[in-house]
DNA sequence: TCAAAAGTGTTTGGATTACACCCATGG
DNA sequence: CCATGGGTGTAATCCAAACACTTTTGA
């Protein structure tokens, strides 16, 4: 660690996204298929390498998640989840991947952008249970994305990025119930997140299209936080960090 | 970010700590005095760039942390914090830095470790109030820092590690209350402590080195996540990640 | 015997739960 | 008019805050 010691070892520098949606009742992820070797025909995350000197690490991930899925960013959370740099993850070389987690809608559009590889939804059950395979050590970064996108829905607004523009307060609440897998009481759901100044805001409109009463139609309020949170009942989540 | 594109950027990887402790009634982080240019004389992070492509980021994580504080690990909460690549925060090269955080009892021991730099304790509150100017980015990184430690007392039992060995209640709580500059209901603080199951083990002995009636002695029990948790009650956290 | 700190009990209010009921629409 | 889902009310319970008092030592 001392500086004077210059030996700078070559050592590339990836940006991955774990891009999460609710779609078909199921927490989804989006992968791509991968068209060379290591790992060629295996799912794998977006993502690549630096393009130059000058980019940021948020810029270099806004960047990745625009190509991939072609929509607009403001309606998209993007966050930093985790940096990756066991030495043995990928054969070629040495690489560090800083791993980004994003929240946004499910897409009416074709899922993929300009580029030209395949982009897959797939549940997150699917990759967490082993029945599909991921290259390199991506299952393990899933695990974190899932786990971090479960908690943050307890006392972050964050479970709105997975809803269309104007959606309903049902709508947002099947969003709990898919992402945690539980089931919650349709009344105190309500009360409690039309209850939170800033949550939500009623645009006045009304739909009826799940059949009976027609519903208010909301959009994302300015609030972040959700105080007092809206807590799991079943898992604890296991403290990050080694040693106990 | 094809893969084709097999251009990797020269940067390095550097792996920084954010060492915090409390000591003399005062959350402090560890700084050295960088020894030359940039930033020469100015007080930043412990850190280094990785020694070699065949270390983890983990472990290169607990080999500065060994070395800067010589302290057994044991007892050192160790977690990754944030990856940090702003284009510019190193005149010299582009540089990505990796950032841990470490909790640690206050030492009785020399502070600095084999290391011949001078290491100091720093109070974060001259950092974050900018009394203490510190050298690239590592201001940011402290508030950073701080902030997750805050938020991390809430729901984890990692306070203790701000402790001896053996400590008293009265003791555990003044940690919270120096962390989060606030005070904290004595009664209320002890009843919850010791009703949270796997929290403290009593160790049967008792001290009276505060004074007053003898307090018993405790050890970490096994527990590491706290529930329900300790809330603070003036700042909620804001939400990381880009917009909105 | 007095000061100083440790430890315990109680009351009260707020929040969460677990309920049952009414409302508004489409068919 | 009836099935379907949206929205509101209410009592019991748990948790947490705010409080006063007793206990045990050193000086």
């Amino acid at each position: 660690m001392a500086e004077s010691g210059w030996r700078i070892p070559e050592v590339a520098i990836a940006v991955d996204l774990a891009v999460l949606t609710v779609r078909e009742d199921a927490l989804q992820i989006l992968l791509v298929e991968r068209g060379i070797e290591p790992w060629q025909g295996f799912l794998a995350l977006p993502g690549g390498f630096l393009e130059d000197n000058r980019e940021d690490l948020d810029a270099a991930a806004e960047r990745e998640l625009a190509e991939e899925t072609g929509l607009d960013l403001r309606r998209v959370h993007l966050e930093q989840l985790r940096t990756y740099g066991s030495p043995d993850r990928d054969p070629r070389r040495r690489v560090v991947t800083v791993c980004y987690l994003a929240f946004m809608p499910d897409l009416p559009a074709p899922e993929a952008g300009g580029d030209a590889r395949a982009a897959v939804w797939t549940p997150v059950d699917s990759v967490l249970d082993g029945r599909a395979e991921l290259a390199f050590d991506h299952r393990r970064i899933v695990a974190d994305a899932v786990e971090r996108a479960r908690s943050k829905l307890e006392y972050t607004t964050l479970a709105t990025r997975f809803c269309p523009p104007e959606f309903t307060v049902t709508e947002l609440r099947r969003v709990y119930e898919i992402v945690w897998g539980e089931t919650l009481d349709q009344r105190n759901f309500h009360r409690k997140i039309t209850g939170t100044e800033g949550a939500l805001i009623s645009t006045g409109a009304q739909t009826t299209r799940q059949g009976g009463r027609p519903a208010t139609l909301y959009r994302c309020g300015p609030a972040t936080i959700l105080h007092p949170a809206i807590l799991r009942t079943a898992t604890q989540p296991t403290l990050q960090g080694h040693h106990a």
